[in-house]
DNA sequence: ATAGCCATTTTTGCATTCAAATTGGATTTT
DNA sequence: AAAATCCAATTTGAATGCAAAAATGGCTAT
């Protein structure tokens, strides 16, 4: 097994909840589990560390970093302004064939919405603001995204709407299409902006902070 | 030695040029010189490698990573979203004491301007750029801002000015004391996209694209 | 003489091993 | 009985050793 591809399976048990926020994750455990030895699973830890999705504390091991609710606002907040700014960038860059996708993921997006169907719905919610991302055509402000966006993706795509909300989430959404059909940088910017300072004060709202319940109830 | 020094040091040997870009870092040299051995140097590397300083070359080793000109432009391109957000930030939250630091910074950075003394200029200049991301108050952009900017930092506070552009980027910071002593952080925001594309521009001018020079001269 | 190939050497990647630090419990003391 | 202390056991952190992959140099053949 790669480097990368250790990297990426316990990143990915982080972000499914596999390992639960602030979880202690035991080396050996886990070495028996990927069928690898310590070393590499350090090397993937210390990497995930640096990415803030694992907390290691010198001598007393690593736990699942945990989301304060200060730390899920700073997150929201840059990744407004990396979104704003990828739209900027996408209005500039953006081809016809890129903005019919993104039409194509905005109408198939509009029929889950009219089935409620929440899954589907940010299935392809989430797939516009990729596109978006990648038609800034800027490899670092995808890697940044990416790492942002990692951190609080269950919050903001689990995370229940009324259906207020989500109407008004739908609304925005017909908006930031208009403006990118119309390589508005700015208008867009505005409205990514207000559309993900709506998204994360619902989140906020929703309680959503990754706090201690009782440090973990012991299991007997 | 504790793993985040370890991870310190081989970063600011990459920074400083001490391994210039493009360089291969064979393991066991390094471990001679930093006094440790494979396996915490290895654990760093991979480190720097998510953070972008490193390339790894799966069964081929690392490598100093070598920024193109299309990386700088990428890099200043992020760095600028994030001053930027930096700045409407700190507009909204910086203290009266804070903002006497920097208008202290810039007072002495303008005496090394009449001195045109440009390597303390730099040092304020920077210690000025540092001090609105850290006004901002949210440290997951502080850590993107430092990732970002260590890539680019030789670039952005070794490159020699013209007359002309020095006295640009000065006038352009009267603006930006201006502008965060009175809070404005619409037209804040703008006077630092301004700047660091200017700066970009000086910079990619100036040809500091680390492409290699006919893949390092064969010594003997 | 040059191009291609094979053996040797070096280097990387990982598992194992060893030492140090922490944790939990038992013992002792007040 | 409660608290502090000490000891054992577990777990982390780092070094070493070993196997596999790549780079190097020499050799042969054309």
């Amino acid at each position: 097994m790669l480097h990368e591809e250790v990297v990426g399976r316990v990143r990915a048990m982080l972000l499914d909840g596999e390992i639960p926020p602030g979880a202690r994750i035991p080396e050996r455990d886990l070495c028996e589990r990927l069928q690898i030895s310590r070393t590499p699973l350090r090397e993937a830890l210390k990497v995930l560390a640096a990415e803030g999705l694992v907390q290691l504390l010198p001598n007393r091991g690593s736990r699942a970093a945990r989301l304060t609710d200060k730390d899920m606002r700073d997150l929201f907040e840059v990744c407004q302004g990396l979104e704003a700014l990828a739209g900027e960038l996408a209005c500039e860059r953006i081809t016809d064939a890129e903005i019919a996708d993104i039409a194509a993921a905005h109408a198939a997006m509009l029929r889950h919405y009219g089935d409620r169907d929440l899954l589907q719905y940010y299935r392809c919610n989430r797939t516009i603001h990729e596109a978006i991302i990648a038609a800034a055509g800027n490899p670092v402000l995808s890697g940044l995204y990416e790492s942002v966006t990692a951190r609080i993706r269950r919050a903001r795509y689990v995370t229940p709407m009324t259906p207020r909300r989500w109407a008004l989430a739908v609304q925005e959404h017909e908006a930031i299409l208009n403006a990118l059909q119309r390589r508005d940088s700015v208008g867009l910017s505005h409205i990514l902006r207000a559309h993900l300072r709506h998204k994360r004060d619902e989140v906020l709202q929703a309680g959503f902070a990754e706090t201690e319940p009782a440090e973990q109830a012991r299991a007997s």
